[in-house]
DNA sequence: TGTTAGCACTCTCATGTGTTGAGTGCTAAC
DNA sequence: GTTAGCACTCAACACATGAGAGTGCTAACA
């Protein structure tokens, strides 16, 4: 493409994240190329749109960008590399609360980066499928009930509650635990589940504990969307000029609250550092007028997870792209100090 | 009041109520009372308007009930008692999914409700001021990390990260929990705070995790309203015909994310079982067109907490009620199962 | 041959103007 | 005390009209 239709197309979307309204050919020449005639931008427009970047809500208004247009946007900045944001100290005391699980560090990191943005954000936590576990522990609760508590090697920790049988005190509880920490510390989840099928009768420990390992270990293993995805900002979402109609807003709201298939989009970074998903491009009915803008973050041991936004297609992805690395970052520096 | 007042109040009421636009005479005349002409019925409407029951937007607009009729109409509906409603099924059946901690049955709760009223819903933790300490155990995590647990009584758990000094292997830290459970068990969470400040020097565990017990103790006290408050179903606001605008839903919802606010409100139900605050009763500026019903559930050992609805000022009562008051009783039963 | 000025044309949006209909209040009759 | 009737009010809707923004096309220009 001539480097005269980039700069206008450029231009366009521009004005377009800025004001949402349909951009046209007297505005661009006075506000971003004086030098060109609104008629030849007009011209230049109309290439544009039979080439698949602009499109018109009717035939007397100005032009909006496609979807295309957005991808090439952003695959310009991209190919640019990421600017520096002065937005980096902001980033970095919203995350400076005091933390303590892993899921506290990624909830608060969703939040900073709603309110940060002002768009709605999700992060999702670190794949674990290669979770070892380094220590279980059951804590007596009631006469038949006890706390089972994992520990994997990342430090992520889950608990449920498992019956036992009554006549196991306290310290007959800390004897099983004891044991099959050492039975299973340094396994993988996967390889718990296969040695504890192998045990079935003969058990060291409680049948009804094993069934709670077992039970926890799935669970912790293809754990439910609910759990891996936080989304924080929605009502953000209120906001945007293309939400203003209620019903709108709900149907994406009620969309999102699906987070099976939000999870399916953003789970996947293709090995990227950054990706955006524009417009139809997400596979989501709902959000077909929403860009998705995801991160990737790592975490000790290689582990991976993905941080991101969502708002409309219209978005400042220069700077949606410097907060969501810098969000990154900052995870990164927390979650292996 | 007279009886025919009452009786034209009532069908005012829950003709508004049905349809969210003003009534006029004429409506309610050939729908609710074609006994008397639209006359007599104006003539009324004219006198209720004058004793605060009602109000006109304008002069040629039909009647809407201000807060003064949705106070006597609900107040009415509470003399004569609740009745049993269909729905109980519904309810019962909605919350037949598998729970473990206490978390756990308040959150599906709300999920029910929210789901059931296509309301916004809310649920209030059981208030924890009495709560006695059952057992307490550290969990290592890491090297230099445990994970303390506090059981209650009541079967409610809390946990938290805590600093251990690295000298302390898994039996060591299982001997001070075994201390100090015995050191503290059956006493409450107050009692444990005032202990743990005279011990100061010679402690019987290391100070690090006596720190951590202090910091727990009084966290699950003075617990944040965040995690006392779970609210459901705010989406639901947006199908309310008077919050179609997506600015006027916004502020709704940003307010009720200031749960702090909402607790007020809600925690003290006066000793009635079900409680409504209509309109500006609530006290929240930007609630003042909603109203929110507070029901109270018990649960083992006289600990109450409440369950509620947030919606338009314009509810079914009746039903509202009888379906707060079946969650309410399916609540106690499971968390006293 | 690319660029520009000018012009006719289109379509939205805001504004103004009747018109309709729902609803009221008042009065007089029953 | 109740009702019928009537004049009046006001929001809401439809419709017309004009302004403004924007386009495409053509012809002139460099």
């Amino acid at each position: 493409m001539e480097d005269r239709k980039q700069r206008i197309l450029q231009a366009i979307v521009d004005d377009y994240v800025a004001t949402a309204t349909p951009v046209g050919s007297r505005t661009i020449a006075r506000k971003y190329l004086p030098e060109l005639s609104s008629a030849t931008i007009r011209n230049e427009m109309s290439d544009l749109e039979e080439m698949g970047y602009l499109s018109q809500p009717h035939v007397s208004a100005g032009r909006v960008p496609s979807s295309k247009a957005y991808r090439l946007y952003v695959d310009m900045l991209l190919a640019k590399g990421i600017q520096q944001s002065a937005q980096e100290e902001a980033v970095k005391s919203a995350f400076q609360t005091r933390i303590s699980h892993l899921e506290d560090v990624v909830r608060s990191a969703a939040q900073a980066l709603a309110e940060l943005t002002r768009y709605a954000s999700f992060v999702l936590m670190p794949r674990q499928e290669s979770l070892r576990i380094a220590n279980l522990q059951l804590v007596p609760v009631s006469k038949a009930l006890a706390l089972l508590v994992i520990v994997t090697d990342g430090g992520i920790i889950r608990d449920t509650m498992v019956k036992v049988s009554e006549r196991l005190d306290a310290d007959a509880l800390y004897a099983i635990s004891k044991m099959l920490s050492e039975q299973f510390s340094g396994r993988t989840l996967q390889e718990v589940q296969t040695a504890l099928r192998q045990f079935a009768g003969q058990s060291p420990g409680d049948p009804q504990v094993l069934q709670g390992i077992m039970d926890l270990s799935t669970q912790m293993d293809s754990q439910n969307a609910e759990d891996q995805l936080t989304i924080c900002g929605t009502h953000n979402i209120l906001g945007f000029p293309e939400y203003q109609e209620a019903d709108k807003a709900r149907q994406l709201l009620y969309a999102l609250d699906d987070k099976e298939a939000l999870l399916n989009l953003v789970r996947d970074t293709r090995g990227e550092e950054l990706l955006v998903h524009i417009g139809p491009e997400n596979g989501i009915e709902e959000m077909r007028s929403c860009s998705v803008a995801v991160a990737e973050y790592r975490f000790s041991r290689g582990q991976r997870g993905t941080i991101g936004l969502i708002g409309p297609t219209r978005m400042p992805y220069q700077s949606i792209f410097s907060t969501l690395r810098m969000a990154s970052q900052v995870m990164n520096d927390i979650l292996s100090n």
